[in-house]
RNA sequence: UCCGCGAUAGCUCAGCAGGUAGAGCAGGUGACUGUUAAUCACCGGGUCGGCGGUUCGAAUCCGUCUCGCGGAGCCA
């Protein structure tokens, strides 16, 4: 952001001065400079004479020197007497000192004036459980991980738009609202239209993007999805956001391509930008993170069953993997894995079977290392009419609600293929996070609604 | 839905061989001119989740309900 010299009209002490006002995020640009911060009372020391202030802007953290010789006596024991997350206005000089916290610079005070008092914040400087925090998500979130986290999805959500923008997807929104279920029947969110018909909020975009992929070649979309399992573990959301590109004439080989690179130039962009972020703030092993780059190693369904047996794990040929058992596979190697191949039987009914194995879907998914579960899903569609027709009965869909989709394999049917990606799954894991919930601003759990 | 764990000060937790509550942080007052979750001293703060039961006596034991947490299933 750029500094702009304005008369402070609102500030009597400084009406006749001409002051910069800054932001912490420029502030090494106003070396030795007289600024004015506009922020919040993070944390304070004190020590007699001499109070160090800790304050955010919202674009950073910086510490605040009041020495009692610098202020008047009333400014001193107004500065003293700062509660926690008060918001104030200082103006001061900015000196770059190896002592200061957070940016390496810190402003010596000459001036300061309370613009609110903050009574009890809630969030005290030691340890809280998670349930309080999250029932203070609102306040949490000015805390320095959280803020970390949510600047680092910010970025997260960029580079995934700029990788399909720059790579001939054009971005064509799913509807939210949904006549119908698009893989299963028991995991959504119901309400009522206007003339009394149920619909659903959509659990996926994909359908959508078939349609959308005939008329563009190449589309994606990115936006909420709602699933209503009742699942309570650190992996799941029960409102959460997917990226969802599908391409015409693209089979499952680049699905799996176009997954390994798009994946590759997130996380890029990602350690480019917040690389200290992550190591100095979150704290954050980067090890394994920066080993995504291509090729990720891949393994048949049927072999990486073998190989979980082979761990000491009981899985029957046919069923999906658990939680366990992923997390076991996932052990065993260093980057993202990618499975393919899944019994057709357990996967949505607009997979594609393999052509000389028709039991075993043309599907991929892609699994995080360390734990972090399934990321990315997706694989190539069916686009033959009538082996589409058959599949929906088996799962017991009504073909009146989907003669639109199956229109799109009447006119001019293309294979095609796509995958979906869980942004707040992807972003836990790059950030280290125990808990996908952290990495939405507000998250809605089976347990939460509020705030 | 199933399996575990938990509910004590505003927050985090200790107290559980049954004898009516304690620390740290937060808040208040004071000391300290370089603090890094600053430190030190003092002060205020609690129907020990609700309801029943056992007992002379229950935060502590038993039952039950409510709420929360973790995991499984399902999935990104």
């Amino acid at each position: 952001m750029v500094d702009v010299f304005v008369p402070l009209f609102n500030i009597p002490f400084v009406m006749t001065e001409l002051i910069t006002i800054s932001t912490i995020s420029t502030i090494s640009n106003n070396q030795l400079k007289l600024v004015t911060l506009n922020g919040w009372l993070y944390n304070k020391r004190g020590s007699g004479k001499i109070l160090f202030l800790q304050i955010r802007d919202g674009t950073g953290f910086i510490q605040a020197i009041v020495n009692q010789n610098d202020v008047s006596s009333a400014e001193f024991e107004l500065a003293k007497h700062l509660s926690q997350e008060s918001s104030i206005s200082i103006t001061g000089t900015i000196n770059k000192d190896s002592r200061a916290p957070f940016c390496g610079h810190e402003i010596w005070v000459s001036q300061i004036e309370i613009i609110s008092h903050s009574q009890d914040y809630p969030i005290a400087k030691k340890s809280h459980g998670d349930a309080f925090l999250m029932s203070n998500r609102h306040l949490w979130m000015r805390s320095i991980k959280q803020h970390s986290i949510l600047k680092i999805r910010a970025s997260l959500i960029r580079a995934i738009r700029d990788y399909f923008d720059s790579h001939g997807f054009l971005l064509i929104d799913s509807p939210i609202f949904t006549p119908n279920a698009c893989e299963g029947t028991s995991t959504l969110f119901e309400t009522e239209w206007f003339n009394g018909q149920k619909v659903y909020l959509s659990q996926s975009g994909q359908l959508y993007q078939e349609a959308a992929c005939a008329a563009f070649g190449k589309t994606y979309c990115f936006g909420p999805v709602f699933r209503a399992e009742k699942s309570k573990t650190r992996r799941h959301l029960n409102e959460f956001w997917m990226v969802e590109p599908e391409a015409a004439f693209m089979d499952l080989e680049g699905t799996i391509q176009l997954a390994e690179d798009f994946l590759c130039y997130t996380v890029e962009r990602i350690l480019n930008i917040h690389e200290k972020d992550l190591t100095n703030i979150l704290e954050r092993d980067l090890t394994i993170v920066k080993n995504t780059r291509k090729p990720f190693p891949r393994i048949l369904y049927t072999d990486a069953c073998d190989k979980i047996a082979k761990l000491g794990l009981e899985i029957k040929t046919g069923d999906d993997f658990g939680s366990p058992h992923e997390t076991e596979l996932t052990k065993q190697y260093d980057k993202p894995l990618i499975v393919t191949h899944f019994p057709s039987k357990i996967k949505a009914f607009y997979m594609k079977k393999d052509e000389f194995n028709p039991d075993f879907a043309k599907c991929m998914d892609l699994l995080s290392p360390e734990g972090y579960g399934e990321i990315i899903g997706g694989g190539q569609r069916e686009n033959n009419e009538q082996t589409l027709m058959i599949e929906m009965q088996n799962h017991g869909l009504n073909l009146k609600d989907f003669e639109w989709f199956l229109d799109l394999r009447r006119y001019g049917s293309v294979p095609h293929s796509g995958f979906g990606m869980g942004l707040e799954r992807c972003l836990a894991w790059i950030c280290g996070l125990h808990h996908v919930r952290e990495t939405i601003p507000f998250a809605r759990t089976l347990d939460r609604m509020n705030p």
